[in-house]
DNA sequence: CGCATATATGAAGACGTGTTCATATGTGGT
DNA sequence: ACCACATATGAACACGTCTTCATATATGCG
């Protein structure tokens, strides 16, 4: 994998780390909305859903369609609502201790953040 | 899905968004990496490697294992695998404009109508 | 026990970015 | 045409965070 398609798999990861923005998109997984209905939704001012959605339009996180005057937004394939449901899984997922090649000898293997 | 949810989720995605980051979890796909390995293979320092991995260990897109005075990281469960193939494929993916010619990278309208 | 190795942590600065306000563009109705 | 509505865009600021440097902690070896 080369060092361009790191950076453009991370800029779409970035756009999914904010919290509006995520907000946005799963506003969108039933079906596609428009941009005042997003706005009223999510709770956001018109100016900066707009803002959001053409960053997350650019990545093709979303995609855009036109009805008269008003803008539909949607999710552009099956992929991306794959893989929110897969971290969405990861996150709800209890702590599973499964398979590690290399085990320490005290047996403690959690990642916990070790304070002294 | 609750604020508190999406918020945890959004940050697992930010944390993702980082290219450095993103590297690091990348090299961590074939198996347990050491941290001095890690920092070798992103070409990065070894400090700052170390923080950037604290945080991924915090929201358990990695976990760590002891061998001696090494730690090793990897993944820790196949979700986290199955979302960053899911977004690989939908970012290789064709976009489905048919004949449309249109520039890409640049955030432009695609007037594409679709409607429910 | 000291020393070398391996990893983690703390503080500070440069940089990016999310947000707001104001304004522009586009579209349909009367 | 004008006006109301719907969305997009631009500039500027406040804020977070990625990075570096220095140092701390932990572990194995002679």
């Amino acid at each position: 994998m080369v060092d361009d398609d790191v950076a453009a798999l991370a800029e779409t990861f970035r756009l999914l780390g904010d919290p509006n923005r995520l907000r946005i998109v799963l506003s969108c997984l039933d079906g596609p909305v428009g941009v005042g209905a997003l706005a009223d939704r999510v709770g956001l001012s018109q100016s900066l859903v707009s803002h959001h959605l053409r960053l997350l339009r650019a990545t093709r996180l979303l995609k855009a369609g036109k009805a008269g005057r008003q803008v539909f937004y949607s999710l552009p394939d099956c992929h991306v609502r794959d893989m929110l449901t897969n971290l969405i899984d990861h996150m709800t997922e209890p702590h599973d201790h499964g398979t590690d090649a290399e085990n320490d000898d005290d047996g403690r293997d959690d990642g916990e953040v070790r304070l002294r």
